[in-house]
DNA sequence: CGACCATTTGATATGGATCAAGCGATGTGG
DNA sequence: CCACATCGCTTGATCCATATCAAATGGTCG
């Protein structure tokens, strides 16, 4: 059951927990398989567009390398990101007929991208395909609850779940590398960048974590942050 | 295609629009169809708990009459409700394996209540059903990916968002009739009831509602709110 | 009618936004 | 290689929206 999942987790069990997604690439069947079979490699640059919101939604994406954020602007200027796609992750399949939210390379990046209809017409034929269409939706569902509650919660938490958002889908398990900018951040928290900041200086001087760089975050206690996000 | 949102909307053309939901029960094939044929009715009192999280998600649910509230206690006696199901509503998909929201009746309701291995294995039968339980999943994920956007937005958007969501899945356009209290409505909006009380007072000083009772609000001006949704 | 609970309204407190200035890294031209 | 410009990040001061605390009102059921 569920093997596009366990590709992206990297394991033969699937796992719906809350952050917990190591995003390793590995061959398989399934809608993964499709993907790698009958999708095309393209590049994006640095803040290029991926798709639009109010775009017909025509494709399948799955990060190869790079980073991509799935944002919505509202008129007065706010922005608030969705989710970042990390390399291994699949996406575009929220989409109904349109695109609700807009995709941005982060920053330079890889993505294959296969069309809808193709893997629409696999899955009538594939139940395997179809299952993962499903499995894969439901996980991103899973993914944007938790995002929701964490809308729900304050400055320090948001900042400290997403230390331990970011530390579990990295390889490298307590340090971080960042791809996006602290306004990135920010938006995807439905914070400032300035609130950003502050929060992770605060967990400095509690000797939580450590800012070799901005774009570089080391976790020392990860007790203290999981206290945090309560 | 895309029986089952038709069914939801009461409509033959699939809709995806944001909260666009007219919840009208009508005979149809597809997961509609399998909940009506091999699903059992089930009456929950107000309050009484459907499923709670951290169970196995072992089954599909269907509201026929009455209201459900989707929510997630944290430690510190904080709620979120993360959705209300309405009459028409099929919920409990958003599970993986166990549910992330526990379901309570907001008040006396009647469930119509399927095995998911039941449908599982009928989807892998019927490409119909498979479909249908991607659709419907995929509309849930749009759902809750409007409610993220909500939390992102200050008290007087949320609380208009509020009225024009509850005003289109109500039968009658622009009166609405609340099953749930203030506090519900609060905890679905990330707000507290007092500020869900002010916000609506200063609709009502504003002319764009009345309150007959504080069950009950009619829309006069959704220019207004559709203004302040932004 | 009276008790109870939900809702409304009022007064005050506060977390995070906003505005503004300083700092640090990165890149460019002299 | 260094001076300087630029841009993103950090830090500080103040403000404001909404929470919190508290009291008044209203609606419902015995």
């Amino acid at each position: 059951m569920l093997s596009a999942v366990a590709v992206q987790n990297g394991s033969s069990r699937p796992s719906f927990g809350r952050l917990a997604r190591k995003e390793i690439a590995v061959e398989a069947d399934g809608i993964a398989g499709a993907i790698e079979r009958i999708g095309t490699r393209k590049c994006f640059h640095q803040n290029a567009e991926i798709y639009g919101e109010k775009e017909g939604a025509d494709y399948f994406y799955k990060v190869v390398s790079g980073a991509v954020r799935a944002y919505k602007l509202v008129i007065d200027g706010r922005r608030l990101v969705g989710a970042f796609h990390l390399p291994g992750n699949i996406f575009g399949l929220e989409a109904g007929e349109q695109h609700l939210f807009s995709a941005e390379a982060v920053v330079d990046a890889e993505i294959l991208v296969v069309n809808r209809d193709a893997v629409m017409s696999l899955a009538a034929r594939d139940n395997d395909v179809a299952r993962d269409l499903w499995t894969l939706t439901a996980s991103e569902l899973q993914r944007t609850q938790s995002h929701m509650l964490l809308l729900n919660k304050n400055a320090p938490e948001r900042v400290a779940s997403f230390l331990l958002e970011m530390a579990d889908r990295n390889e490298a398990d307590d340090e971080i590398q960042l791809a996006m900018s602290r306004q990135d951040v920010a938006d995807y928290l439905g914070l400032t960048s300035e609130t950003i900041s502050r929060m992770l200086t605060r967990l400095e001087k509690a000797a939580a974590i450590t800012l070799p760089n901005c774009r570089r975050i080391v976790l020392h206690d990860r007790l203290v942050l999981k206290r945090m996000v309560s």
